[in-house]
DNA sequence: AACATGACTTTCT
DNA sequence: TAGAAAGCCATGT
């Protein structure tokens, strides 16, 4: 398996992820068949380009609170996810129990 | 090969 | 519940 493949596998997770849902990064790494590279997820999600049409605001963290990144863009993806409905509570975190995703099955294609 | 770094997690106080 | 410390793994120097 090349670097390049595991970008992909890991894209098409955060593709899937329906609007109004979030998925963690270490819930997202191993949907992809790579488990306990939730930093790579980060890493990737990284890369992308800013007009990217993959929903990267809807990975956060174990936590329930959105990961500070280098160029702070962080009330953008709370601004979207708001948007989306998700609700936040009174210390910027949201509930993971409520609106996790589970894919069920593997995204292939 | 060794060391530092990072959109992370888990465990311990 | 919040914060610190340690663990983890790919990358770059």
């Amino acid at each position: 398996m090349q670097p390049s493949d595991r970008y992909v596998l890991i894209l098409r997770v955060v593709e899937a992820i329906p609007p109004g849902h979030v998925m963690t990064y270490a819930a997202v790494a191993e949907a992809a068949g790579l488990p306990r590279r939730a930093r790579l997820v980060g890493k990737v999600l990284a890369d992308l380009p800013a007009e990217t049409a993959i929903p990267w605001h809807r990975v956060i963290n174990a936590s329930g609170r959105l990961s500070q990144r280098r160029d702070a863009d962080v009330t953008l993806q709370r601004h979207r996810l708001e948007q989306e409905g998700l609700p936040f509570d009174a210390t910027g975190r949201l509930n993971l129990d409520l609106y996790a995703h589970h894919p069920s099955s593997p995204p292939s294609t």
